[in-house]
DNA sequence: GTCTATAGCTTGATAGAC
DNA sequence: GTCTATCAAGCTATAGAC
């Protein structure tokens, strides 16, 4: 039966995605991820096509549930405002919450994959292509909303704003520490709290300023 | 004469600054590099220690140059206002702005060298370290001046602030491609006048919305 | 300063026994 | 499904002739 085989494949998953995330795509071998899986190198090959399948697997399994409960929060913020329009905040809102969430409560599962996003996300080669295959169709769904909320608002500008989040949101999941030596430990990187008190005040103040100049 | 030793040794460093930015460290090979250079491989030792000795420097050729004229430009900005405290736009201006007049100027110079920071900024293994010591002199007199033009913000709002600006600043700078498609071909990555209308005014408002809360 | 040659190791991937 | 064994290629780095 498939029970050992499933079990191993999430090791090697597991595995893989921590150590992509630390490392990169080619900062690891094969043997490293199998060796941290406690399973022999060729059975990445029995369960995957290749390194770069192993990889695009480690992404696929997180995307999707995650894209389903982001679009979720923000049918749920729409359907609260029947009659009027979201504020920016409350959009914005459902689509980095969830993301939070999951971090508060089960930081070890999520970490490594935020980690990975914020690589490709930066990544000149990879970054566009893969970046929008994963994420265009829910943001674009996230835009139309901000379109409403900010009727005024011309498509340049409402797309340079996304933009703007995109970058402050994937590095501040990517927990490098780098808060921690420049503010001499007044803040933390992983401190979740301190982000969701924050984050989605800032960058709704972009938004909305940004598009009123419009 | 050290004038060949000079012309080979830029080849070289010109050579693995477009290839780490594209690939990252690990993704090429001291061979890839040099070929590109148009050199033997051993040169490569012979000029350089090792390939992380060979990355420290190409960094270090551009970080100490553009530090100076930032913080030349942070200087006029505090010179223009004798009397007055800056506004918040002003000093973030202060902080971009040389960054994109580079670029406008000879963007295949510069443009690499950016990709590479945004790489490093979002690698959870050695971002915090790096940007550190390459930034956070420079950046510890821009957060002072900010604390200046914001004399009500606690110092946790302000780092957070600064956080949010240094990831959008990086992402926008790696110019993936990923606003492209996103929006269909309304914006481009490379549009320099486009981001330089728009930055600044997405994150000073930011930090002026977050600082009055506190 | 620049070359040839090579040491010594690791890599991604596969064939075939069980 | 999981193992042993192995391949061909590529890797960083160095020694030594010129």
């Amino acid at each position: 039966m498939p029970k050992q085989k499933q079990a191993t494949r999430d090791r090697i998953l597991d595995a893989a995605e921590t150590l992509f995330a630390q490392k990169g795509f080619e900062g690891v071998s094969v043997r490293q991820i199998m060796s941290a899986a406690d399973a022999d190198v060729s059975l990445a090959y029995y369960h995957f096509k290749s390194k770069r399948d192993l990889f695009d697997q480690v992404m696929l399994r997180r995307v999707e549930f995650l894209n389903e409960i982001r679009l979720q929060a923000l049918t749920e913020v729409e359907e609260r405002h029947s009659d009027d329009a979201p504020t920016v905040e409350e959009i914005i809102g459902a689509f980095t919450q969830p993301l939070m969430q999951l971090l508060a409560d089960d930081h070890d599962k999520w970490s490594h994959y935020y980690q990975l996003i914020a690589q490709i996300n930066n990544s000149p080669e990879q970054g566009g292509a893969l970046m929008s295959r994963y994420f265009d169709p829910l943001v674009s769904r996230f835009i139309e909303a901000l379109r409403k909320a900010l009727p005024d608002c011309n498509d340049e500008d409402l797309y340079w704003s996304y933009h703007f989040l995109s970058g402050a949101l994937t590095l501040t999941f990517a927990e490098t520490g780098r808060i921690d030596n420049l503010s001499g430990g007044v803040c933390s990187s992983t401190d979740i709290a301190a982000i969701n008190d924050r984050m989605h005040v800032f960058l709704a103040a972009g938004f909305e300023r940004l598009c009123q100049k419009s």
